[in-house]
DNA sequence: TCGCGTAATTGGAACGTTCCAGACAGGCGG
DNA sequence: CCGCCTGTCTGGAACGTTCCAATTACGCGA
């Protein structure tokens, strides 16, 4: 059951094991008749290189790590179309795992691809802020997805939530909303500049005063439960803009519960621009990001470091833009 | 910027490098001198097992491989908690590839991830057939997730499709519909199964005249197409199972785009439960599988196989359960 | 015939661990 | 005082590769 090794491949085809090496290395330095051998001998054996034995001695692993902070959330599975394809076309694999939405959980996943030797990193929608992934993430080239940063060390990709949040809250105000409510993310990544851009563009419309934060998360859950709150408080705004559109789905489902109507009583944006968002049936206002490509930059900013071309960290902020759709319309009055 | 090794543990504590070595790994024959001194060396250069030389003489990686079929399947998210719970208590780590719905990509994932030496292999809808995976994964203990399978070498689990299409049938009937088309997904992982149960229950219910397949996939975009052709071909039935509901949700905006109502117009039902068919807005007639359970079993069974308890293939198939929601009602008569 | 350059091949060190066999010190019983 | 046991600790082989330096074979020109 064991695994033939170079050495058996070597036996076999009645060489050394450096020629194998070499010829499994695609060398050109070596005759057609050994090579012959080596891979008829390879085939025979179903030899199967050990990476494991390889990494050791080349000191790299061809591998880059990714840690998604929610595997649930659709919209990390976009981005790592656009990894991959970048990653495999560059000769990298990309390998993931999930953070579960929790600090903790994520630097156990960090640690893992630490200990297994990545040549990168990546971490999407990190749960931990950006001081903690510097020191864990010290001894490997790492970019950050979706986090705002302006670390010296790392890179990152992200969109411009601030950028985006504003242009949701113009789009309600430009309809006559005036009580424009916030389902905010905590600390998760991206939460902080859509509350940011969310707060400037009300002080910016002069609504200052009615500027409302509610707690909330990146989950449908979440988003649930924070507009269930809202309902039952009897205080409820005329628009209610959503840290995501995962979220947004949830606070949907409660104010359908609720039996209001959308946007009659309540207008919904999220952000994300999830595939779910642009069915009809849902037809969410939200906030596109150019997933898949972001993906391709952050392999992209990872390798550049890999190889040394670049020792500055680089941002990358690209421009989201507003997809209006049939949950925000004009207020009641 | 290298890692320190434990080489350089060793001389800064002052002892040899098997000391450290049986330190770390928490042995009890190691004085409390040597040992406080290890530790604190270790922590002072900020060492980090190499898990690469580790595994190398191990012979063991303590690594499971996951290959999802679709990283954008919501399904396959909630199976993976299972997965990463199960296999986190038993000592072990998942690490996660997609195989882009594409049996090509996907054995490209089994390949690297056999040369990395994973200690066993789940593959989560598979597209590749079952001999090819059997023949592919020989080295490793390999459990298939969602497809049927009679191999006497792969483990499998796999809710009962069969009996799952069969239960949607039957509510359709019983709602009084008998022209019942089926969206299938072809070869895909699971789509044999439901095909077969609808094809047994239609000639059960004595329709097998008004039974019908047309092609699909399991993806949102090959729902949309399927239903759209339906609609487009003039010959609408009154009622149509998706393969899943990925593809469920996308039949649905097709009818939705076509001015249909539901379940007015169709009925639809789909496969899987996913959280957005408990939306409101969708309220999706599916099928539920323990997702979290089955991911946790695959686990399991692949423990006893690298543990080598079992030796025998173990098939198990476990009972779904037809969710019923606001999508299947009447036909109109 | 000899020396030399080139092409092909090989042995062995190295990568960072684990683990086994053995070394060493010290205490104890005979 | 000697042998032995116990508790600690250490050297070195092994894991499966890569890669460098060295070796061999061979043909060709002088």
């Amino acid at each position: 059951m064991k695994q033939p090794t170079i050495i058996d491949v070597a036996e076999r085809a009645g060489v050394s094991k450096s020629l194998v090496s070499l010829v499994l290395q695609g060398s050109p330095r070596v005759s057609d008749e050994s090579r012959e051998a080596v891979l008829q001998a390879a085939g025979e054996l179903g030899y199967r290189p050990n990476a494991v034995a390889r990494s050791l001695v080349r000191q790299q692993t061809g591998v880059l790590g990714c840690v998604l902070s929610d595997l649930h959330n659709p919209f990390f599975a976009d981005v790592t179309d656009g990894i991959e394809e970048e990653a495999v076309s560059e000769g990298y694999r990309a390998l993931l795992t999930s953070g579960f939405l929790d600090a903790e959980r994520e630097s156990m996943a960090v640690e893992t691809l630490l200990q297994l030797r990545v040549d990168g990193l990546i971490m999407l929608g990190a749960m931990s802020e950006v001081a903690a992934i510097e020191e864990a993430t010290a001894p490997v080239p790492t970019v950050v997805f979706g986090r705002e940063s302006d670390s010296t060390t790392l890179d990152s990709v992200l969109d411009d939530d601030v950028a985006g949040a504003h242009a949701v809250v113009d789009h309600l105000v430009e309809l006559g909303h005036r009580r424009i409510v916030h389902i905010h993310a905590g600390t998760a990544s991206g939460a902080e500049g859509r509350r940011r851009g969310y707060e400037q563009a009300m002080e910016h419309h002069g609504l200052g005063d009615h500027t409302r934060s509610v707690e909330g998360a990146f989950t449908d859950t979440a988003g649930e439960a924070a507009m269930s709150h809202l309902i039952a408080s009897g205080d409820l705004p005329t628009a209610v803009f959503v840290a995501n559109d995962l979220a947004a789905l949830g606070a949907l489902q409660a104010i359908d519960e609720a039996g209001l109507s959308v946007p009659g009583d309540l207008s919904v944006a999220g952000y994300d621009n999830l595939s779910f968002a642009g069915l009809e049936r849902i037809a969410l206002t939200t906030v596109n990001q150019p997933r898949a490509e972001m993906g391709r930059t952050a392999v992209g900013l990872v390798l550049e470091r890999i190889r040394g071309d670049r020792t500055e960290a680089r941002h990358v902020v690209v421009k989201p833009e507003l997809v209006v759709r049939a949950t925000t319309g004009m207020p009641r009055d």
